[in-house]
DNA sequence: AGTCTAATTAGAAATATATCTAAGTAGGTG
DNA sequence: CACCTACTTAGATATATTTCTAATTAGACT
């Protein structure tokens, strides 16, 4: 998740009567006027907080007759909430010094991928700092991975292999998915 | 944790600078000099943000000679970004059917708890009634868990036997220890 | 179409926050 | 002690955010 997003996140929940809200959807969804009865808000208000959960994708408004009722989308709270911890993990693996020296060696000055490592060690550093620019835990298509891949270098085949093969993302009936960072393969 | 350091955990990483500065910390340490210098602000600026990040716990100043070096807590962030997820599961917990109607029935209306239901799902759901204020992961000792306990019901000795019984919490040395849910006995 | 309900939009007022400059302080060093 | 560096405090200003009222819209029901 890249930082405004992680921003934007932290943001709605920063606020009193947002938390307050999300609290509330958690133990079932509730219609705008009954939000705005038990936070003593008016609706008005109740709909400015409503839009900005809604833009970091936290609820769901479903119609029914003439009310909105909101729900919580627990597993973008799930995800979100971890991001920032994802993050911080990311930078310390890229600022580890080794890592980052070996990085330094096999990218050139505008990003490409010079040639792919064929020492073990460098070349999952260099897999691992491939994968920066994707997301954890989500589904891309083959072509998608192979444009992908091809920004940095011209074998997008071989390198989509060895993202398989060394359990950074997992292939279903010709989806990929990236694996959380516990199942890729061990360096050392 | 309470409502209200929740929010003002979210409202600290809800600035981009302070959120840029969670993220130069995840690289290193790094003193007040370095960081207005990364971010192009003022030392008075960036010492306003690290007393934000200070209050929620999540830098620490290390002092040496003259400069100042801030390092991220990795631990109190880990914890506090779960925080969110931990309380909506709570509020699921204590809302859906059964054991709503099981807490009502047993705890009067100025939250006293009337007698320890002899049945052992009922029981159960009574103890993590109860537990909700205390805060998961944190020692206590024999004292402040009777204190506690005393607020709802005279007979400590027999409720605090039984959150070590079905390992709500863990006695090590005179010291109680709640445990995180996974550990808590099964329900049913 | 007319009317009702519930939600939204626009815009104003109140409050909170980020940032700066300037002055101050704490500790280290010649 | 005088001076330097690095950080802090105080206070001003600019910017953002929350909240409200009043007007408006969207859909349901007669």
């Amino acid at each position: 998740m890249q930082l405004d997003r992680m921003l934007e996140f932290h943001k709605a929940l920063g606020d009193v009567n947002r938390l307050k809200i999300v609290m509330l959807l958690a133990a079932g969804s509730l219609s705008g006027g009954e939000i705005a009865e038990k936070l003593g808000l008016t609706a008005a208000t109740v709909t400015h907080h409503m839009n900005v959960l809604r833009n970091v994708m936290l609820v769901k408004g479903v119609r029914e007759k003439n009310t909105i009722y909101f729900h919580l989308m627990e597993k973008e709270l799930h995800f979100k909430s971890q991001s920032i911890l994802r993050r911080v993990e990311q930078v310390k693996r890229t600022t580890d010094g080794e890592r980052g020296k070996v990085v330094q060696n096999f990218f050139d000055r505008s990003g490409r991928l010079k040639t792919i490592p064929s020492q073990r060690k460098k070349m999952l550093y260099v897999f691992e700092h491939l994968l920066e620019g994707l997301e954890i835990g989500r589904s891309y298509t083959e072509r998608e991975i192979d444009e992908y891949i091809r920004q940095f270098h011209e074998d997008h085949c071989t390198i989509r292999r060895e993202f398989v093969i060394n359990h950074y993302m997992y292939r279903e009936n010709g989806v990929y998915t990236l694996n959380p960072p516990e199942l890729w393969a061990k360096i050392e």
